[in-house]
DNA sequence: TTATAAGTGGACAGATCTGTACAGTTTGTC
DNA sequence: GACAAACTGTACAGATCTGTCCACTTATAA
């Protein structure tokens, strides 16, 4: 158990930050929350930027393993798995402490371009993309990448939209423009994929997002 | 000119929120940069975050009024005008200041729902949505709310695709995407409507979002 | 001219920010 | 037991945060 204060860090860091912002969390409230003293910390991580780059790392790698697997236990066949990305999305919405996109929040409050918080937030969206496209081609996609690109937009625009509250059901919503958009890439003849009615239950190991990790 | 400071004080704080952030724009900073006194700031509003909320009501004025102008701009009937929500969207991706959504920033630095400055975001959204719903239902759709929904989602999405730049034409994709929706939505009699070959001038009075008004 | 309102500049309070310093304690390993 | 590494608690520096105070200047208008 070497490197465990560090994880335990980063993970209790990682709830902090998405409950509270980046800006509005201090390192003494990581302290008072984590139970970790500053000395530790500063120890580990040599600012709060390289700190905020582990959490961002972390949710990256936990994200994207959750989407994956839970599109994989909603639907056998890739065309279904797109749509059950809404599915997913749903689900995470659902859940008591979602507070919306931990990147898009982070590309928010550091909005330059350039800025290393910007930019790997703005990784694990290309990643996300390319993971997308990569299903899309398996379901035989007519332009693969377009499709990526117009389901991602949709998921973006869903976790705004279920943050917000402006949308009574933003994935409902989402799932059935994007069955539109599948069923056109797709050509006519798979146009009502039934992706949907095999709701599967959560696998062992396949744990909500936004739950203490303590 | 009686509110004229007043005035010049939101309309300036709104371009260095928007630029750096909430909680990482200071007061000091807005004396700096507005060249108003700190005192003159704190008698116009009693608190920062008073500040703010009217930082959002002018942008949420300044917003809706631009997006609706342009799109009745770029074309006559409402199903185009849908679409045309889109080469609009364009146009301000390509504004050099563009960083994203003031109100997604917003939401995301204030993520309690119940915080004044997330509930007028939401708000913002909200009315925008109201908007589309009015114009889907004079375009004859068969569901102007979901359709006004779907729309609405495509367009946060793609705002958060241009800001973090993981996609190469997000108002492109989304636009396409909306195309779809919309011929859906319509029936199978107006698939292809022609909606973005007539593409208006900037009619006098309608300024890019970004610009400083200095 | 004179009364009123609005704006200025700078000092200040008290809290909080990131990051450092240091002496002492726990923990794991030989 | 002994050594090294990791961890702790607290105090601190220096900057910055929101918001206040006050004496002074400028503009407006009767």
């Amino acid at each position: 158990m070497r490197p465990s204060k560090r994880d335990e860090l980063v993970r209790k860091a990682l709830t902090v930050f998405y409950r509270d912002g980046f800006h509005a969390t201090g390192m003494d409230t990581l302290v008072q929350e984590t139970g970790i003293s500053k000395t530790t910390m500063f120890k580990h991580f040599r600012t709060k930027e390289e700190l905020i780059l582990a959490v961002l790392r972390l949710r990256d790698e936990n994200f994207r393993n959750w989407l994956m697997r839970r599109i994989a236990d909603l639907s056998p066949s890739p065309a279904g798995q797109l749509i059950a990305v809404f599915d997913a999305l749903e689900e995470w919405f659902a859940e008591p402490d979602f507070r919306g996109c931990l990147f898009i929040k982070a590309a928010g409050e550091y909005p330059e371009e350039g800025h290393p918080i910007h930019a790997q937030s703005a990784e694990h969206k290309r990643l996300l993309k390319k993971g997308l496209e990569a299903i899309a081609r398996a379901a035989g996609a007519a332009d693969p990448n377009l499709l990526a690109r117009q389901l991602l937009i949709l998921k973006e625009g869903a976790i705004v939209a279920a943050h917000m509250g402006f949308d009574p059901d933003p994935a409902g919503a989402a799932k059935s423009a994007a069955k539109g958009l599948l069923a056109q890439a797709l050509g006519s003849c798979a146009t009502s994929e039934r992706s949907d009615e095999l709701h599967a239950e959560r696998k062992p190991g396949c744990q909500p997002l936004c739950g203490d990790p303590a």
